[in-house]
DNA sequence: ACGATGATTGTCT
DNA sequence: GACAATCATCGTC
């Protein structure tokens, strides 16, 4: 509730993707007030095989292509993931939120995890979206004009020494670029996870 | 119209 | 750590 809330500006994110994925840390992922501090993030790019841009625009990816700030929702097995598109228009490229330190709405995020221990609540990218009520509803949807319930909001900026880059995890093209951040915490151990 | 394919998660060992 | 569940999307016939 502080008064100081900031959205991130459309500059943010029109720009290169994993730099962007690597700033996004610390920011606080919002939908209709539930929601946390992103704490892992992967890049993905139009020009690398791993991305479901590579193929180019299909009706299921165009959010991909939006310019950067539009959410990109897709589903996968029998979850949904969420990105933000990033760079310019037409160019495919986004940021899946990977995990998330709850802060806001945590009796809502314990309702809709019932049954999962309290550190699997957002741990994973589908995990946070079940938490947080995102849907494949939500694609599309422009964060810099918020004019939907899902908000991004600028957080302190995550020092270099509490970043860790390592490969993405889950996929089985372009397994070696180091495209996925994850904020830890002073004293934590790096596992590769 | 048909078949292969996942940017995952939960469960079992 | 390994493995199956499960279904919309996408390319091909």
């Amino acid at each position: 509730m502080s008064a100081t809330s900031v959205g991130l500006p459309r500059a943010f994110f029109e720009r290169d993707v994993v730099a962007v994925a690597r700033d996004l840390l610390g920011a606080v992922l919002l939908r209709d007030g539930v929601g946390g501090r992103i704490v892992e993030t992967e890049a993905y790019h139009e020009r690398e095989a791993a991305s479901h841009a590579f193929v180019g625009p299909t009706r299921r990816n165009r959010s991909l292509f939006l310019r950067g700030g539009h959410l990109y929702v897709y589903r996968i097995h029998q979850v949904v993931c969420a990105n933000v598109s990033c760079e310019g228009a037409g160019t495919g490229a986004g940021v899946l939120v990977r995990a998330l330190a709850p802060t806001h709405g945590l009796e809502q995020v314990a309702a809709r995890r019932a049954g999962a221990p309290r550190r699997a609540w957002t741990d994973g990218p589908g995990k946070l979206c079940r938490a947080l009520g995102i849907t494949l509803g939500d694609d599309g949807q422009d964060l810099v004009e918020a004019a939907g319930p899902v908000r991004l909001v600028a957080g302190p900026r995550a020092p270099d020494a509490a970043v860790v880059a390592g490969p993405r995890v889950g996929i089985s093209k372009a397994v070696d670029l180091p495209w996925r951040f994850r904020l830890v915490g002073s004293g934590s151990t790096i596992s590769g996870g």
